[in-house]
DNA sequence: CAGTATCCTGCATGATACTG
DNA sequence: CAGTATCATGCAGGATACTG
């Protein structure tokens, strides 16, 4: 939304913008285990060491709602949900890969 | 340093770890600045919008001491610095560019 | 010019307990 | 299982004034 507003910005703080989706602490992490296909919420809690419940529900809605991710729910019992990557999550894959061995070769 | 004792956990907190060193919120605005070049203080302070002078130096400081950025002192008056990017830095440049063209297409 | 030094604030994050 | 609700807190980040 806002497109024509942001066009005088978009090239200055486009970053910014970014970072508004994917700059959270974890959603980098979620993402990365997303790759692997989908996954059901006590999944993501285990894959992702350290992170809280109320955090992993965070950003999992704040992804949903910029369209990354995409939350299905069964009508079992007890609950089922299970999160996926769309499409335009996806496409971070490789970034996000280079990213990580970029991290491993220079930071770890 | 510490590379033994992170082996176990390097794996799933490679992300975290990167964030720490270009997770703020102005680091990859700084590095794209340098990507055409070595910039003097102020002129990533004019490139950069809305970036505090405080933040500046704070996020400049990190990345030196990450080996993100090298900072060379001129004794002129009034004093001149120039900011530029280490080799570990300029390899962020494929993934920084990739990243800003994923938001331009899906996020703005 | 290239910073330092303070003060200040809100939000991001965490811990814990509870629920349909 | 997959969350919600509440409380608590630190520090990221901003504003402003000053300096070698």
């Amino acid at each position: 939304m806002a497109k024509k507003k942001l066009q005088q910005t978009e090239e200055k703080c486009a970053l910014q913008e970014i970072l508004g989706v994917i700059g959270g602490k974890w959603s980098m992490s979620i993402i990365y285990a997303l790759f692997t296909g989908k996954k059901r919420f006590s999944e993501l809690e285990r894959l992702i060491p350290n992170i809280s419940t109320r955090m992993l529900v965070k950003e999992l809605k704040n992804m949903e709602a910029n369209g990354i991710v995409i939350r299905k729910v069964f009508a079992t019992v007890p609950p089922t949900v299970e999160y996926t990557l769309t499409t335009k999550g996806e496409k971070l894959e490789p970034i996000i890969n280079e990213l990580h061995k970029w991290g491993v070769e220079y930071v770890i």
